[in-house]
DNA sequence: GTTGAGCGTT
């Protein structure tokens, strides 16, 4: 029974909407105090090429600000790239500006899609809210 | 020699 109702609450729409008070983010929303879901220096990188290394991915990014790392995720039996990395900068700004300029922007030959990363929880599936980012990054802002 | 939306290690 509470299982159920737990499957139907994760699986509504509501859920993964942080201004619905089904949200588990709602509260952080309404007090503004707790940690926001995005990271606004962490970018979520993703329409890689195959090809595109750790290396090329910094360079194509520390025109922005100072790069603290770089991460591309590979399959771990190929060791082939899964085609989406992360981007970690110093400073909050250089993050934004590198989104505004670098999403959509092809690397490569492949338009890299780019958005603010979440926290991975230990546990729980991974929740990317619905709405935009350039949204998200206001609502959260502080 | 392949594929193409996505949120990850210690």
């Amino acid at each position: 029974m509470n299982s159920l109702k737990l499957f139907a609450r994760r699986t509504s729409a509501a859920f993964y909407n942080p201004t619905s008070s089904f949200s588990p983010y709602y509260r952080s929303l309404s007090s503004s105090v707790s940690a926001p879901p995005n990271n606004n220096n962490k970018l979520f990188v993703a329409g890689l090429s195959w090809s595109v290394d750790e290396r090329s991915l910094l360079d194509a990014f520390s025109n922005f600000g100072e790069v603290t790392e770089v991460r591309i995720m590979y399959d771990k039996v190929t060791g082939r790239s899964r085609g989406f990395g992360f981007v970690y900068f110093a400073k909050d700004d250089f993050a934004v500006s590198a989104k505004d300029a670098m999403d959509g922007k092809e690397l490569l030959g492949r338009p890299m899609r780019i958005s603010f990363a979440v926290d991975r929880v230990r546990g729980d599936p991974t929740m990317v809210s619905r709405i935009r980012d350039s949204e998200a990054a206001i609502r959260y802002k502080n």
